[in-house]
DNA sequence: AGTCATTCTTTGTTCAAACATTCCAACATT
DNA sequence: AATGTTGGAATGTTTGAACAAAGAATGACT
């Protein structure tokens, strides 16, 4: 049996007698609805047929209010298996970084990816905390760069689990996560993430290619599995002029 | 007569054989279409039912594409009017407050603005550069807070340009632009920004009504008036746990 | 000349319908 | 038990159509 509750449908009433076009009455009504305690777990919202039916509108119309609050990271749309609210953590408005590289080929842009270097260390406090695992256990530290037409424009430092059981001799030319899903888990489209502005410091400005003190973008992303442990911890540094963070009002 | 050209239809083909969506191709064509020089500065794009007819799609799977440039600060549409494209400079993602006060009360937020004080004082070394004016010149600086449901949720500082000839005794509860218009200039949708990242500091946390140490995300904005002149140097303090960032890759 | 109503162009909204794609679960087969 | 197949349920895509609303241009009337 699955913990999945099929949701029975919940009341939701239009007003006739407002002006506001029916999707944004639609919008509206859903982000009161995710509100409620019984769907702030992560839980399936009723199928779209049986919702537009519910609020006496087209699919249309409401997949239209649906696709904004999926584009605000309020919800999450799958074919086949349905519309579930994402959980409200501090989580990516962007989604894992794979989806990303499909995003950007959708875009025309052929991402490439080079890999710099692999080393086993020390996990520094940071890492250790992120990953669960006792100071100075040694992790695997991976380090690659993301550009495109020949110029990198992002780097990404991987500090992984030892769980996982890759060693430096491994081929980290190809995706992180086919490599980690062959090897053992299955990766939770799940993150934990913080944004900070900073400067780049030398090395950082090598591997970038950009001067000293250029402003850059930190990101911290915590990867679990699907048991909810932690896979990766990943640092990645974005260039500014490249990346622009918009500000969004938070659900709930 | 005026300076707006009607622009001849361009020719766009899209690619029978790929597997990709029809929307995400023409959002894709769309791109291409708006870094071209001709369309690089305002230009209205053809109408719709132009458009699609020489896409060979439906007008509803254009909209699609069209849409999401839209939300994402590419393209910009009137109704009555046409679909031009946003001019590429270093502009805020979120565009400017009033437009985001509209935003949040499409959503059924009623915005509140409260006035905390306004003094005149000489400006540190950071606001004078950002209004290119001589250190230590006199500048007014205007405190207001933002939130909804009585509670807070955002701090504004705002630093305005001595040219406008704004005095501590004027109405500062009314929008600010509305003053700024009346007084003196113009302004022009133009900012520069930036993001930092920041703990509540002891007078922060009682203007937002959190604790000392709270997460918060710092906002620099600098407003141009049509003249590229600037006009206000603001810094903006959001709650981190009420609004989020997202990264998106940027045009051009 | 100025003002108002009309008309045209353009985007905005909404619907119904059909088919494609993806995933899961149940069943059948090895 | 492991594997393969199939059908159902859900979202994804696309179309055509009609009318609403907003803005600009036109023309009539004062």
């Amino acid at each position: 049996m699955t913990a999945e509750k099929k949701s029975k449908l919940p009341v939701l009433r239009l007003d006739p007698e407002s002006r506001a076009p029916l999707h944004a009455q639609a919008e509206q009504l859903l982000r009161q609805l995710i509100r409620r305690p019984e769907y702030s777990e992560g839980a399936l919202l009723p199928d779209e047929v049986s919702l537009s039916r519910t609020l006496g509108i087209s699919r249309n119309t409401l997949r239209a209010a649906l696709s904004r609050l999926v584009a605000e990271g309020c919800l999450e749309r799958k074919a086949g298996i349905g519309t579930r609210v994402v959980e409200p953590r501090v989580k990516s408005g962007v989604g894992a970084w794979h989806s990303f590289t499909r995003e950007m080929e959708s875009k025309g842009i052929k991402v490439e990816t080079f890999f710099l270097k692999a080393s086993v260390l020390p996990a520094p406090a940071e890492v250790a905390r992120a990953l669960q695992i006792a100071a100075d256990t040694k992790v695997l530290c991976v380090d690659r760069v993301r550009g495109w037409d020949g110029k990198p424009e992002v780097f990404f430092r991987s500090y992984l689990h030892p769980r996982l059981g890759l060693t430096s001799q491994h081929d980290f030319r190809q995706p992180l996560y086919e490599l980690i899903r062959a090897e053992a888990s299955i990766v939770a489209d799940q993150s934990f993430e913080e944004f900070t502005a900073m400067a780049a410091d030398k090395p950082m400005a090598r591997r970038l290619a950009v001067r000293q003190g250029t402003p850059l973008l930190r990101r911290e992303r915590t990867v679990l599995d699907t048991g909810r442990r932690p896979i990766e911890f990943a640092l990645v540094h974005y260039r500014c002029d490249r990346f622009r963070l918009t500000l969004n009002l938070r659900q709930g």
